[in-house]
DNA sequence: AAGTGGTCTAGACCACCCG
DNA sequence: GGGTGGTCTAGACCACTTT
């Protein structure tokens, strides 16, 4: 809000928030720190002036930085440390998005995957996708995902993008998309996860996948089918993942 | 402040919030309002009072108030609206809770199964269980329920719950009980459901367990480890669930 | 008009981490 | 000791709903 009497203070740049003016201002502040770290301009493990700082960087009130902050770290943007300051976030599995899918080793310990995308490319539009994906294109860009660990394929990933929004990952080399997609695709097409459904059920493994994993043919494989939504809710993305049925464990809470 | 179960308070003479004081007063108003959700001592569609109410009636700052309100509301166990007032929420059981777990018929379509319990004992607390279940007692109540449709089991169930909260449950006969769980611990035992957590994992069916669901011994079933808690964060259910693997289907939404 | 939650301000003091 | 975030206070004004 436009404070009627602004402090007179010397802080050489008292810099304006941007955006629309009907938003609150802990929104405002939170979305140019979002994009700031979104664009690069802070990269994982940089911190965040002070809150002070900020304040009078902006000339609001503690309180609303405050405000923003929390969000931001309630969102995973940063980390907020207790006596040493305010962190971007380093991208992990921990991300509210990506707790769902979870393998155990021989202990029952989390796995973080290696990623390999095998195949990309752009075809006309399957005749099932429609109903799942909100596209009207006739064509989508479908990619194969392989992801390993101990050394085996552990999980195949049929992936179909819009190919108008997400063209671009065909420039890209796996290096520049990098391990996790939905970082990629934020950073590189500009297209956030927000809503993710997923259903899985157990079938038997096609001969194709049987072989990719290592498995008998005919052996029992979970398969999850997997929807991710941007915030206006229209569906972004759609995957189906198989993986053997033994090795699967997956965890849910109501309680996000 | 109307509400007429409410006595009415004289706002000359503050409360004293209970609990460890070493923790922040907004998390003891958290606890103090959880619990009276949790006890029923403030039923779902309740007004709270207005956050300047409660501020006086603790003596604490109207922003102290908010941030446990706020908590509260993160957490799903209140509404508020903005310019009518804070209301308690309503867990809905057939949206939020039970739609995590699904069977399919042959075309797919959700099957609802009959309920029959086989068992209900008081039982010496299993070693296992404390890590699981909040209980310091030496019995828990015990139920096998069976969930059947087309004429066979298909899912059976281990049930556990702290045998003083729940030990009406051994003297009702099925009918009282009905068909799902959680709307008789509410009715029955005045206990809430809030939060559950699952984890999912394809294992080899105990003999038992397969001549029960009628495979073939060693088959894949489905196991689902369910812990189900009240308003206060409180483990009141604990719940091992087996079923064949391949009629199992389980959907899941970050939405939540 | 009255009452409610939503936003914002401008400080205070404390607990924690680091140099 | 100096800087950081964590907690708490005591108000202000606004937006919304109901009477």
């Amino acid at each position: 809000m436009a404070s009627p009497h602004r402090p007179v203070v010397a802080v050489s740049k008292a810099c304006a928030l941007s955006g629309d003016a009907h938003l609150p201002i802990y929104r405002r502040l939170y979305q140019a720190l979002a994009e700031q770290i979104a664009s690069g301009a802070l990269k994982p493990g940089d911190s965040l002036p002070a809150e002070a700082d900020l304040a009078r960087l902006y000339a609001i009130a503690p309180g609303t930085v405050r405000r923003a902050m929390e969000d931001l770290a309630a969102k995973g943007l940063i980390d907020r440390v207790h006596g040493r300051g305010t962190f971007v976030r380093r991208p992990n599995f921990d991300n509210a998005m990506l707790r769902f899918l979870r393998f155990r080793d021989a202990d029952g310990a989390v796995i973080h995957p290696e990623s390999r995308i095998v195949l990309r490319r752009v075809i006309p539009t399957p005749a099932h996708l429609p109903a799942k994906l909100a596209t009207v294109e006739r064509t989508v860009l479908h990619m194969v995902r392989h992801r390993l660990w101990d050394g085996a394929v552990r999980l195949v990933e049929d992936i179909y993008l819009p190919a108008h929004r997400f063209g671009r990952l065909l420039e890209l080399s796996p290096a520049e998309i990098g391990p996790l997609l939905y970082p990629a695709y934020e950073r590189w097409c500009g297209q956030m996860v927000y809503v993710i459904e997923e259903e899985l059920a157990m079938i038997e493994a096609t001969d194709d996948d049987a072989a990719t994993l290592g498995l008998a043919p005919g052996s029992l494989v979970v398969s999850i089918e997997r929807v991710a939504k941007d915030a206006t809710g229209c569906a972004m993305e759609w995957r189906l993942s198989r993986a053997e049925a033994k090795r699967f464990r997956y965890r849910v809470s109501s309680d996000a």
